[in-house]
Formats: C-alpha cells, sequence, structure tokens
DNA sequence: CGTCCCGCTTACGTCAACGTCAACAGAGAA
DNA sequence: TTCTCTGTTGACGTTGACGTAAGCGGGACG
C-alpha cells in the first residue's frame, strides 16, 4: 500500500515539524503539556496528523500577536467542541470580543512604532551622510525586501 | 514664584506617573536600573520632567508591540545622543530596518488573528442563538466600542 | 557488534519583567 | 507626638515559556 504522501491523510514527526516551523522538540511537547496539542502515538512516539499541523500553525501565529498559551488553548477548544458547554462559551465569546480590541489597539500601536522607527531610520541616514557618507549601507535593500514580502502568504484553514 | 503647571517646566512625582499610566512605581525604577530612564533628584526622590515622561510614553508603547526593555533603551538612545558614535549608529540603523520588517509581519499577523477571532465569535454566536437564545448577551455593544476608539489619539513627540 | 541519531520522560535551570516584603526617612494631618 | 502617606533601597519570590541535562530504548549504518 502505497504512502499517500502531500494528502490529508499524510503525518508527521515532531522533527518534521519543528524544522518546519523552526521550533523545537521541546516547545512542541511543552504545548502537548498544556493541552494544547495531541497527536496520536504510534508505540511512545508522537505521530502529527495535518489537523496537529494547522493547530500548530495557529499557535505560532497566536504566540507572535501576544497572546498565551492559554488564550490559544481556549480558542483551539473552540474548534474540537463541536458543541456542548454553552455556558462556558458565552463566557468566550465575551473574552474574545475584549481579544479583537486589545488587538485592534495592538495594530494602531504597531503602526505608531513603525512609523517612528522609519523617522529614526531618516535621521540616522542624514545623520550619516553627512558625516560618515562611507558608513551608508545598502539604502535600496530595504525597499526590496518590503516588496519581496508582497507574495506568500499560505492561508491554512482547520480541517473541515 | 508661580509654579508653571502645564508647562514645559512641569515635572511629575513617581506616582503621578504612575496612576496616569496604569504602572507601579516599581516598573518606573526598574526602567530606571536597566537606563531606559534617568529622572533627576531632589534629595532622594526622584523628579521627573516632561521628557521623561515622554520617554515613558515610548516605553509603554514599545512594550505593547512585543519590544524588550533592551531593545526600547537603543531606540531611546538615539535620541538623547545628538550625535557621536556613528559606526554604532549604522549597526542601529541596520537593526532599527530589520525591526521594521519584523513589525510589518506582526501587523499582519494581528490582522488575520483579528479576522480568526471575527469568525470564532460569529460561530459562538449562531451557536448560542440556536441552542441557548437566553446567553445571547449585549451583541450590540461590540460596534459601539469600536466606534468608541475612532477619537483620543494623543500623539505624543519628543522633546525638541 | 558498537555507535550514532532520533525519540521518550523526568527533573531542574534560566531569563525577562516585574511583584512582594522588609526596613527606613521625611512631610503633613490629627 | 503619633499616624499615615509617599518615597527610598535592597533582596528575594514569581510567572510564562521554554532550555538543558540525565538516562533509557529502538532502528540504521559501517
Amino acid at each position: 500500500m502505497v504512502m499517500e504522501l502531500r494528502r490529508p491523510e499524510r503525518t508527521f514527526t515532531i522533527r518534521q515539524l519543528c524544522t518546519e516551523f523552526k521550533a523545537t522538540p521541546r516547545a512542541l511537547r511543552f504545548y502537548e503539556d498544556k493541552g494544547l496539542l495531541t497527536p496520536a502515538r504510534d508505540g511512545m512516539n508522537r505521530v502529527y496528523s495535518y489537523k496537529d499541523r494547522a493547530r500548530l500553525i495557529l499557535i505560532l501565529r497566536g504566540k507572535r500577536v501576544g497572546l498565551s498559551l492559554q488564550e490559544i488553548r481556549e480558542i483551539l477548544e473552540l474548534y474540537d467542541e463541536g458543541d456542548e458547554a454553552a455556558h462556558q462559551n458565552a463566557h468566550s465569546l465575551k473574552k474574545f470580543r475584549e481579544k479583537i480590541v486589545v488587538l485592534e489597539r495592538q495594530r494602531e500601536d504597531i503602526d505608531g512604532a513603525i512609523q517612528e522607527l522609519h523617522a529614526a531610520c531618516e535621521r540616522l541616514e542624514t545623520h550619516l551622510s553627512q558625516k560618515r557618507p562611507d558608513l551608508l549601507p545598502k539604502a535600496a535593500d530595504y525597499d526590496q525586501v518590503l516588496r519581496a514580502r508582497l507574495d506568500g502568504h499560505a492561508e491554512m484553514a482547520m480541517g473541515k
């Protein structure tokens, strides 16, 4: 029987996910310990499904936006409990809305910070161009970097 | 001689700044310990200037966007060293540009997270409206909250 | 056969960013 | 004077998110 790679039936080892997302085995086991992941087992070894991988993606992004593992777990739990605990969910709804507000504020902060950094960069550039024009590095590279980032946005959704 | 309040000459006690920005004395002293603030002294007591206050604002926003105190200090140092250390500044310039890229990515992450939270909220709402319509709380409040936030944006700049 | 390498568990270590507590001082109010 | 408030300096505790090290087992390779 052929192994169906690249199909939803595909599975991953801990190391495959680690190298793909630049995490460490310790981190994945830690997430599991905290209830964010529950991979299957082959004997002792962990076996991650596509769904586990999708959850991991959400975990990592959650971390990048400053959510705690606890908060991330609450979000993830909404996806696998098809229903039940309606009372708890009413609470979740409130927390989520609050979190949205926090994130919107955070986005404004980020925009502000980006502007300040741009201003600081300009100051530095003019300062350097006057006193040490030699040190001015690859200045135009930056725009290229920005433009290069307008491409790959692998949108992942949770399993149906 | 009259105290010129509300003027750049005004000074602040540690508690005034703390209550204004919902920080703690411990935190401000900690920032000072790490070199992010250097308030004047009246005997033993700290005396914060308008400039110190502006720095504090930057510190707090830096924290909200996920910068470490170390990174924030580097940014602040660019403001009070009018010049000098051109070699170091060339390094700072590079780091700042990298940080801008990181922040732009972070903003994308936040947008994605907001969308997911919105989706989760909708799921929860329909779920609740079907099984427990009684628990559906002030649903429309949320939009009001959002609209309420389109106002006060106290833009602070560093002292000349 | 030994020896890597990957994986597992258990347990202790670490780092940032403060919180908490002790012990003290000066300024005003009762 | 005695409280109470606000301030100070250490020094130690805490929390979250892992890192690191010890010790063991199982395949694969030379």
